[in-house]
DNA sequence: GCAAGGTC
């Protein structure tokens, strides 16, 4: 029997569809698929099926010191119990072995992880390996008639990464938790990917802060062409000639630009003097690799995690190919032609098929980066309909639908107009665009094509100048990092791999390194990265990986030796703890301030103390007293979301405002003793009789206001009787003197923003309430290509509903809304109507 | 309770 060993089911399962003509027979065994057919078995496994550790007895963290680490042995565990021994009982029968795992290099020690687990139970059974970089027919077919040998120095330096980053990780993550008692759940994390990742946050925070703003001005005329009647109206913005002689549009001095604007403002008329005109080429975007599949899932409001997991069951589910990939060309064996043609014909992608296959030159775009690893990622030729998915599958499927499109799509073309003016002695210039050729915004709407008009004027043309602006700004700090581009980041320097960068994201939250969106680093980030710049600045410094990347290369080509290198590792670990030694309190003591700083909030009113945001027993939060048993003062928070302390203080009581995250909803609740004072001087006002107990006990039904900020509708008998129905967050309650029939209750009405909104009665909304619920969120989400993220983004902007969308401006609303291009609203508006 | 890398 012949024994095809693969790097996951889905893999297997392709393959011995492939091998077999479709004739394989799935059967399980222990959990796991096993392929059968003819004298062939092929198995899947989960990616690493074992891995490295400490043996067992250096699992105490407090009994061993983080330093003997550094050389304890190293074991390698099964992780996946089931599947190795399912591989065994298989291996044991085995006559020959293929090992036709992913063609990269962990995949290659995946590979070299079953060659062991084999040779454990079979010593002398042949074992060869094939490898292919998609699963198509004719790859796999070759690559079977072709094999090959597992490459033993790729696997030594996949292990010896796996050494190291053990090694280091554990040993200083050991070291940090324990010098500031942060054991359990809360311990500080340090890795060679984690730590150099939190320094770009931490350092674009530090940037931020030491950032020293600078005033400047900006002049803008509005110009007017009359031809016989005929007007046209555009604006122009001021320049002069930097010390470079470069075009520079910003005024660093005060009187400079008011006396240019005064000379702007009296001015009645302005010249041409110089008309430009050229036309760009706006080049279709490459297939997409990981990184850019998640930048653009990022921009319809995805963030990163949310996009791979969706990618992943798209995947799973045989829509779309495998999403981590690094390769950004597609394979010979693609044709689009053929891909184009399964969708000729759909309801929603038929007719921009249908116009590409139009097109004489099908030649896709092809990217910087060619691997052997997976095909970029692109639809497959099993086309789910639109039921079949999520609103949220559909929306990242339609991307990646056309992103195929895009890729053998034309190219565009825009004209440039720009047109320089002159009002006495200044300058002004306007910039046009208009997109003459659409090309491949045709079937790919998810990037502004807003265009800007500047009628066509001739050199000498005098104009009217109709309106003068000036307007004061200020330099602005750098911008914080958002999750996608931390992720091109990182794979600009070679951090983390296509298939770990968006955890390692997540891992910083989970970490309580980062709090937010755009992710912001808190005090202990800063703490951790201050005092591991201090003592293993290598860590931090994305210089490990570069370093590490040389190592493997030496290793994989032979010339360095796994042993040699991960001893030279581990002396250079050892000179970081001779350092370390004598700092551990140094070190402890400010991570342990740090971590406080992140919770509090400031002075206590009853004690010297401080006050901090606390979690209770139940998981619920809560603002308690440091100097608590001696000061029992509480004060309560929402109990919805994970609060965020801000930086904005409450001038009354020193206390910084707190957030409440919670997604969608999340919300600023400001200074909780203000809340609770709030609360304490809101009477309740009773409204009604309790439907559950009035009857018996006599509880009337009153409008509450908590402590913590919220408010409901309760029983003036409570915590007797406990019937309550909730109550909006925001705004004034007004109690009118309508009545609802069914339920003698009033209708209320709500004062907040600009207009008022009936609640109406407290039941009868509470009941709708639930209905919507059920019914899930807003009628947007019916529209083709709006999920929920492009829906939510949509609200943000004022856009609720399919009726808003119809009356929204295109042009507005596309520059307001990241990732919504004019083309996609015109899209959506044409298909309401 | 450590890392990073696979995969679910």
């Amino acid at each position: 029997m012949e024994l095809i060993i693969t790097e996951k089911d889905n893999a297997a399962r392709r393959i011995a569809a492939i091998l077999s003509g479709e004739s394989a027979d799935a059967e399980r065994k222990n959990g796991v698929n096993v392929y059968k057919w003819g004298g062939r078995r092929c198995i899947g496994l989960s990616g690493h099926v074992v891995g490295v550790d400490f043996p067992d007895e250096y699992n105490d963290w407090r009994d061993v010191e983080p330093v003997e680490l550094i050389d304890a042995p190293i074991e390698k565990k099964a992780t996946k119990e089931n599947i190795v021994s399912t591989l065994r009982v298989l291996a044991r029968k085995a006559d020959r072995v293929t090992i036709a795992t992913d063609y990269d290099r962990e995949g290659e020690l995946i590979g070299k992880e079953a060659w062991e687990l084999v040779r454990e139970v079979n010593d002398d059974v042949p074992i060869r390996r094939v490898r292919f970089s998609s699963i198509t027919e004719n790859e796999v077919k070759d690559a079977f008639e072709n094999p090959d040998e597992l490459d033993f120095d790729l696997a030594a330096a996949g292990e010896a990464r796996q050494e190291i980053d053990l090694i280091w990780g554990a040993a200083l993550t050991r070291f940090l938790s324990l010098s500031a008692r942060q054991l359990g759940d809360d311990f500080i994390s340090v890795g060679r990917v984690q730590s150099p990742t939190l320094k770009l946050i931490v350092d674009r925070e530090r940037e931020i802060e030491a950032f020293d703003p600078e005033d400047y001005w900006e002049l803008f005329a509005d110009l007017l062409k009359d031809d016989d009647g005929e007007t046209a109206e555009f604006e122009a913005q001021y320049f002069y000639r930097d010390e470079d002689g470069n075009e520079a549009e910003r005024v660093w001095d005060e009187e400079t630009a008011e006396s240019v604007f005064e000379a702007l403002e009296s001015a009645t008329g302005a010249v041409v003097e110089r008309v430009n005109r050229r036309t760009r080429t706006d080049d279709p975007p490459a297939p997409f690799n990981t990184t850019q599949f998640i930048r653009a899932a990022g921009s319809l409001g995805y963030s990163a995690q949310q996009a791979m997991s969706i990618a992943e069951d798209l995947y799973t589910a045989g829509y779309m190919t495998y999403p981590r990939t690094d390769n950004t060309v597609y394979p010979d064996d693609l044709d689009p032609e053929e891909l184009l043609d399964t969708f000729s014909g759909n309801y929603h992608f038929g007719d921009d098929a249908d116009d590409l296959l139009e097109l004489d030159d099908l030649e896709p775009t092809e990217g910087d980066e060619e691997t052997t690893d997976h095909p970029p990622i692109h639809p497959t030729e099993d086309v789910p309909t639109k039921g079949e998915l999520s609103d949220d599958e559909w929306e990242i499927y339609e991307l990646v639908v056309r992103r195929f499109f895009a890729t053998v799509a034309e190219s565009a073309t825009w004209e440039h107009l720009k047109v320089v003016t002159a009002i006495g002695d200044h300058t002004l210039k306007s910039n046009g665009k208009r997109l003459v050729e659409e090309g491949y915004h045709a079937v790919y709407p998810y990037y502004n094509t807003s265009e800007n008009y500047v009628p066509d004027v001739a050199e000498g043309e005098e104009l009217t100048v109709t309106d003068a602006r000036i307007e004061d700004k200020q330099t602005q700090p750098p911008r914080r990092y958002g999750q996608s581009r931390l992720i091109e980041t990182m794979e600009q320097l070679g951090v983390g791999t296509k298939s770990t960068r968006h955890n390692t994201i997540e891992k910083l939250y989970d970490r309580g390194y980062v709090e937010g969106d755009p992710p912001r680093p808190t005090q202990l980030a800063k703490a951790v990265v201050t005092a591991a710049e201090k003592f293993a600045d290598l860590v931090v410094s994305e210089e490990m990986t570069r370093e590490l990347e040389e190592d493997m290369t030496a290793i994989a080509e032979g010339e360095a030796d796994l042993s040699e290198v991960a001893d030279e590792s581990r002396e250079y670990l050892q000179q970081v703890f001779d350092e370390l030694r004598d700092s551990r309190e140094e070190v402890g003591d400010l991570l342990q301030e740090s971590l406080k700083a992140d919770k509090t909030l400031g002075p206590c009113p009853e004690s010297d103390h401080e006050l901090l945001v606390r979690q209770s027993r139940n998981g619920s939060y809560f603002v308690g007293c440091d100097g608590y048993p001696d000061c029992e003062y509480t004060l309560p928070l929402p109990n919805t979301g994970k609060p965020l302390i801000l930086d904005e203080e409450c001038e009354e009581h020193d206390l910084r405002h707190v957030k409440m995250l919670a997604g969608r909803q999340t919300f600023v609740h400001g200074c909780p003793l203000c809340k609770a004072e709030e609360a304490e001087e809101q009477e309740d006002e009773v409204i009604g009789v309790c439907p559950e107990c009035g009857e018996e006990e006599g509880g009337k039904l009153a409008i509450k206001h908590l402590q913590n900020g919220s408010r409901l509708v309760g029983c003036t008998r409570y915590p007797d009787c406990d019937y309550s129905l909730p109550l909006p967050r925001r705004g004034d309650i007004e109690v009118t003197d309508e009545r609802c029939e069914e339920h003698d209750l009033p209708e209320l009405v709500v004062h907040s923003g600009d207009e008022p909104w009936e609640l109406g009665c407290p039941i009868c909304n509470y009941r709708e309430f639930k209905a919507r619920e059920s019914e899930s969120g807003s009628d947007l989400e019916s529209l083709d290509g709006i999920g929920s993220k492009t829906a939510e983004k949509l609200s943000d902007a004022g856009i609720e509903s399919i009726e808003d969308l119809k009356e929204a401006e295109v042009e507005t609303v596309a520059s307001e809304v990241q990732g919504v291009s004019e083309d996609r609203l015109r899209g959506w508006q044409a298909k309401a109507d």
